[in-house]
DNA sequence: ACCTGAACACCGTTCAAGT
DNA sequence: ACCTGAACACCGTTCAAGT
């Protein structure tokens, strides 16, 4: 190592929590989930391992700040009609799993972590539902059927094609197949 | 280590590939997947980590191995009414999913495994919404929305709650969601 | 054919030490 | 406050050796 061992001198910092996190989201978009330990992170910042501990505490609080990272801007149009708003809402989470699928695989396969995005997305679903003026038992239900089908389309493109050829295709028949859904909720 | 170095004489055989995937199972439904290693399994079966190996490979075979044995047995009726063709298949599936939850999460986060299956149970879906006479494309789009929904429920599930009381509850729930959303196929 | 033991190249993480 | 280095308790897996 080359680096000297004490704090660097201002903006020279080698990490930022900025810094850790656009490395990490490359990758893990470019080595998928096999190859994204906090070890090779740190190589990629030319870092010692223990840097990324300090800034985030541990593995899951990394990929806790990845979700909250990626997810922020997720969210459904303020206004317009009901239809449309939940049809933007779930669009708008799928751009972004399109986007870092392997983030998908990894909150799902790291049982700790249950970003609080996820939660507000779900809680934005169920509020658009009742807005809707659903019966709950039936707002429920319906509930159920959004929130799985899009972790299931999160999963099917996670474990997919990732050329930009197939993401497009990816998105499209995601949005064929969304339509046909929310038909179902428009009767 | 108290056993011999050499293989045991016969009906004395320490691991079968029977009892490798049982107790492998008991590990997976007890300690989730952190705690689903080779060697903790070695441990379980009081026997020396290789000897899986020996049996199936790596880690990869012995999940491979571990989704043939669970849902093979997963399929729809021969005989009926289409629908309850279909809920019959799906029900089937998730009843094997809440049975062991951590199996899901460890067959999605392992990409090198794709359960032979898994490929098998969506030819089964494929089927049958063509001997139902939906046209190709509205076909394909029904495809996604089952499986994607199947697989979502799956990953709620093995992310949920584990008491039994839970795990009805979650029978009950699966079987309320998918009457609704089957309904949209019989329109 | 089936099992063991030792070893290798990794992990995530703690703890002490630097500036 | 922020970073490094060494060490610990794990991993999955290979390879050689036993019967």
């Amino acid at each position: 190592m080359t680096r000297p061992r004490g704090r660097p001198h201002r903006n020279r910092a080698p990490a930022s929590r900025e810094r850790i996190l656009d490395a990490a989201l490359e990758l893990l978009d470019t080595g998928g989930i096999e190859g994204f330990t906090m070890r090779a992170l740190a190589d990629r910042l030319q870092v010692n391992p223990m840097t990324i501990y300090h800034h985030f505490g541990d593995r899951d609080g990394l990929v806790d700040a990845l979700s909250e990272h990626v997810y922020a801007e997720v969210s459904a149009p303020a206004s317009g009609a009901f239809l449309e708003r939940m049809r933007s809402l779930l669009q708008a989470y799928h751009e972004r799993v399109l986007a870092h699928p392997g983030l998908t695989l990894l909150i799902f396969s790291q049982p700790a972590v249950f970003p609080r995005q996820a939660q507000r997305i779900t809680d934005e679903i169920k509020l658009l539902l009742a807005e809707a003026g659903l019966p709950s038992a039936m707002s429920r239900l319906w509930l159920n059927i959004l929130v799985d089908f899009t972790h299931g389309a999160a999963i099917a493109s996670a474990m997919g094609d990732r050329s930009s050829s197939a993401t497009r295709d990816a998105k499209e028949d995601y949005d064929k197949t969304l339509s046909v859904l929310l038909k179902g909720l428009n009767t």
